[in-house]
RNA sequence: GCGAGCUUAGCUCAGUGGUAGAGCUCUACCUUGCCAAGGUAGAUGUCGAGGGUUCGAAUCCCUUAGCUCGCUCCA
């Protein structure tokens, strides 16, 4: 198979795609009769349904085909705590400085480190100490410390003022650690357990670029897997799963595992599914965060990466996030985010005093090693001594238009063929994975002016499009519209034929060999759904 | 956000001050027994937007939006 990056070098593969993409409907600029309007894209027919089937595909294996996982759908604008908890609302704000003689742009807090000093903070803002000079060109002629809050801001209600400020969510996350204790309440799961969510996130990005990749409006699909600390799976099995135990990580999951092993196991369930709906194993890496680049909470993340026309980029960030999100939730809403684990507790009554001494010994001076209080040390402890935790979470969180990106270039292949005279002959083609191409068959009566071999046709096309999305073509030679369904990637198009008519059988032309075979009518639609599943 | 280049039909592009074009695509009809076939007819543009210079602007100037690349950014 050729492949775009084979000729140019990526480059024009991106161009050749996302002309492709404009004239089949695949993605259009956003508001383009207004001349667009820069990070904002639109799906057409094709990429809607292109986009949706990812999103079903993903919403099937993470939640439906799971016992341990169920969804949620929550509002895009928040309480503006929230964002004050999940720490965006300060963090999302990098104070920047840009040199005004050599126009180069620094974050405020690293260019003063560079130069050993520190950024001043001041009446809410920030300020530059006496001496930061410009890296590149040394001058001093540094303009104030800027704010970019990446966050959208809007206003609920009529007045415009401070009070009514609200965000549009730049993670979907935070609404599942929200809802935590209504999930929690009525969805009859236990720890471990998790909460998965697609939908809308916003972020003002400086500089959005690559197509789609880095868009202002984007879609996330979120998985919030809640575990329990080790420290309680310790006091319930009598030891923990480490990767150095050489778990299991295609099976079941286990009770036992730790931390680590979770966060591998998704880790191996994420890449599993990427690879069934078509990405390659030699297109995705993975790069294994190091610990000065984790977030302070953070005890691992693991981005799964593709290898794009324009570089290798994240598609998918796989965190364990300790206890982070639902501490910081339970301290800035008061409500406690703690479960009850009757295991827990049934494992802990059995034990002696001695034996909870030892423990909570060790576990007190792990936990200050890792940065908490004595204080919080021994409320830790005390809480697992009566059955309860604040669960850590596991969170695989990958972008969904980035993932339609990646398919797309996938996909695209332009293949040179013989035509029938010996001249060569280019076709364009989307190799795109049966169970999300936005076309599964396309339905072609051969000749359109036989009154009976064109009912024929309708009547295989109504029964097709009931069991998925399908295409009527009837205009054009046989062979120009197999070249239309490839180039949106339909696998299969059904020609109805003088043959139909006779013996009651079509032929079935596949999209990526475009060889032929006959199926009779009556075993079409099983025909075609075995090779549409995942 | 800074700098450079670019923006003409659905797509790819030609057009350096004097009547907006080509190829492909698309639509209809004819033809057509399986890989972009042929014939006939047809459709599509405020030449990204706004302003200016000029008798006259796709073309020159200014502003602006978008795209690409390089910096920067991506918590």
């Amino acid at each position: 198979m050729s492949n775009y990056k084979d000729n140019d070098g990526g480059k024009r593969g991106l161009d050749a795609l996302s002309s492709l993409c404009k004239r089949r409907g695949f993605i259009f600029p956003s508001s383009e009769i207004y001349g667009g309007i820069n990070g904002f894209w639109d799906y057409g027919p094709m990429g809607a349904e292109l986009k949706r089937n990812i999103r079903d595909a993903w919403w099937r294996f993470m939640v439906q085909d799971r016992e341990d996982v169920v969804g949620l759908d929550a509002t895009i604008i928040m309480h503006p705590r929230v964002w004050q908890a999940s720490g965006h609302a300060s963090g999302f704000a990098d104070p920047m400085v840009d040199c005004k003689d050599c126009k180069k742009r620094y974050r405020a807090d690293q260019l003063c480190e560079e130069q050993g000093a520190k950024l001043v903070q001041k009446d809410g803002g920030w300020e530059l100490p006496e001496g930061v000079k410009c890296l590149q060109c040394g001058s001093a002629n540094l303009t104030e410390p800027r704010s970019f809050n990446l966050m959208f801001k809007t206003h609920v209600g009529p007045v415009e003022d401070e009070s009514s400020a609200t965000y549009l969510r730049p993670e979907t996350a935070q609404a599942i650690f929200t809802q935590f204790l209504n999930i929690y309440a009525t969805s009859r799961r236990s720890v471990p357990f998790g909460v998965a969510q697609s939908g809308k996130s916003f972020r003002n990005e400086i500089n959005p670029r690559n197509y789609t990749f880095r868009s202002r409006e984007f879609e996330q699909m979120e998985l919030e897997f809640f575990i329990r600390p080790d420290e309680a799976v310790e006091l319930i099995y009598g030891h923990v799963v480490t990767m150095a135990d050489n778990p299991d990580l295609d099976g079941e999951p286990q009770q036992d595992w730790g931390w680590e092993v979770w966060h591998r196991y998704w880790v191996e369930q994420r890449l599993k599914w990427y690879r069934s709906i078509g990405l390659p194993s030699e297109a995705l890496h993975l790069y294994w965060q190091k610990g000065d680049e984790l977030a302070h909470y953070a005890r691992a993340c693991v981005d799964i990466e593709y290898e794009f026309p324009f570089g290798v980029q994240e598609l998918e960030g796989i965190a364990a996030r300790s206890d982070f999100d639902l501490s910081q939730h339970q301290k800035f809403s008061g409500k406690s985010m703690e479960v009850f684990d009757d295991h827990l507790k049934a494992a802990v009554s059995a034990m002696d005093e001695g034996a909870k001494q030892m423990f909570e010994q060790r576990t007190v001076s792990a936990c200050i090693l890792r940065g908490k209080s004595l204080d919080e040390a021994k409320a830790f402890c005390a809480g697992l001594f009566e059955g309860r935790y604040v669960p850590h979470v596991i969170e695989p969180s990958a972008g969904t238009d980035r993932l339609a990106l990646a398919i797309l270039c996938n996909a695209y292949d332009e293949e040179t063929l013989t035509d029938s005279k010996g001249k060569p002959d280019v076709r364009t083609v989307m190799r795109l994975h049966p169970a999300i191409a936005p076309i599964k068959a396309a339905v072609l009566p051969l000749v359109k002016n036989r009154p009976e071999l064109y009912a024929k046709a309708r009547e295989i096309y109504k029964l097709l499009r009931k069991e998925w999305n399908c295409f009527w073509d009837e205009s054009g030679a046989i062979g120009r519209r197999y070249r239309r369904q490839d180039e949106v990637g339909t696998p299969f198009c059904v020609t109805v034929d003088f043959e139909t008519l006779d013996d009651d059988t079509v032929t079935v032309r596949r999209r990526d060999s475009m060889e032929q075979e006959r199926v009779q009518v009556s075993s079409l639609v099983s025909w075609i759904g075995a090779a549409v599943r995942t």
